[in-house]
DNA sequence: GTACGTGCAAAATATTTGCGTTACC
DNA sequence: GGTAACGCAAATATTTTGCACGTAC
C-alpha cells in the first residue's frame, strides 16, 4: 500500500477534497487510509445509491486488491460516524406491520425496534408536495430515527 | 392439514375476523389457507413489528409444521397485495448515500432504484411534530414509494 | 379436476468475523 | 512502537427456489 493516493483518486477527488476527508476522519476518530479515501470518493461521485457490493466493484477499479469485507466494515463505520447516510430499502431484514390505521414509524438506531406513531400533521402531507420529476409517487412514509426510551436510559447510564 | 382452523386461531382471530380475512384474500386473488390465516392473525396481534423469522417462531406455536419459506412467501405476497406493510430497517440490502445536502428519497417499488429529491416543505418538518412518547427523535426522513420513470413506461407497455 | 399452495432441502445471496500481516500516527 | 486497519478465507445469516405432494375452489 505505497501507491500515490492522489493519482489513485484522480480527478474524482481533488487534493482539497482529500484534505477535507482527512480532517473529517480525524474529527470522528478514524484513521485516514487510502481505502477509506477511495471508498468515500467513489460514493461521493456516484449519482445512484450503490449497495456495498456495487461500490466494491467501483472501488476495485482503483484499488484492485481491496476486499469486500473492508468495504462493508467502512460503510458501517461511515454510517455510524455520520459521514454517509444509509438508505434502508425493501426486502432484507424487513419488519412487518398489519396496523390498518394511518401511522408513521420511529426506529431506534441502537436496538432497531420499531414503534408506531400517530401524527395528524404528517398524515396531511400530500404526495403532490414532492417534486418528483417523472417519478410516480404512490405513497409517502415519514420515519423518525433516534433512541427508544430503553436505549436512551442505557446510553445515559453508560456515559 | 385437516385441523380445525377456528380452534387453531383461538381467541386471537375470532370467526368474524377469519371471514373478513377470507374476503380480503378473495379480493386480491389469493387462496384462503390455514397458513395464511395464522400468519396474518399472528401479525395482527403483534404489538411489535416482527421480522419474518420471529413471526415464523410465533406461527409455529399454532402450526408446528409450517416452514420458514411459507412465511417468507406469504409476507411478500401480503406486502405486494397491500394487506400488510413492510418496514425497511437498516443493515441488510442497504444502499448508501454521501450527498451532504438535506434531501429526501424516492424508492421505486419495481426496480428498487433510489432517487434524491429536494423539498423545502419537507425540510421544514420539525422533529417536535412527532408525538414521540419518550422516544428521542434525532432525525426525520421522508420517503416516497412508487414507480420511477423507466418502470412506469415499462408497466404501461406491458399492460 | 386443475391450479395454486405447502414443506423440505438445497441453493443463492448477503454480511460478519478470526487471524496473520501491514500501515497509520 | 503500539494500535488500528487490511486482505483473505471461512463462518453466519438471510432469502429464494425446485420439486413432489396436498388442498382450495
Amino acid at each position: 500500500m505505497s501507491e500515490n493516493v492522489d493519482s489513485i483518486l484522480g480527478d474524482q477527488a481533488s487534493v482539497p477534497a482529500a484534505a477535507e476527508f482527512a480532517r473529517r476522519c480525524r474529527d470522528v476518530g478514524l484513521a485516514d487510509t487510502p481505502q477509506r479515501r477511495v471508498i468515500f470518493a467513489a460514493l461521493t461521485s456516484s449519482k445512484d445509491h450503490p449497495s456495498a457490493e456495487v461500490l466494491h466493484g467501483r472501488v476495485k477499479e482503483r484499488l484492485p486488491r481491496i476486499s469486500l469485507a473492508t468495504v462493508y466494515r467502512n460503510l458501517s463505520l461511515f454510517v455510524e460516524k455520520g459521514l454517509v447516510d444509509g438508505v434502508a430499502t425493501a426486502s432484507s431484514h424487513a419488519r412487518f406491520d398489519a396496523n390498518p390505521h394511518k401511522h408513521h414509524h420511529l426506529i431506534c438506531k441502537s436496538c432497531a425496534s420499531v414503534t408506531d406513531v400517530y401524527s395528524a400533521a404528517y398524515d396531511a402531507l400530500g404526495v403532490d408536495r414532492l417534486e418528483s420529476g417523472g417519478f410516480e409517487v404512490q405513497e409517502i412514509k415519514v420515519t423518525g430515527y433516534g433512541l427508544c426510551p430503553r436505549c436512551k436510559t442505557k446510553e445515559t447510564n453508560d456515559a
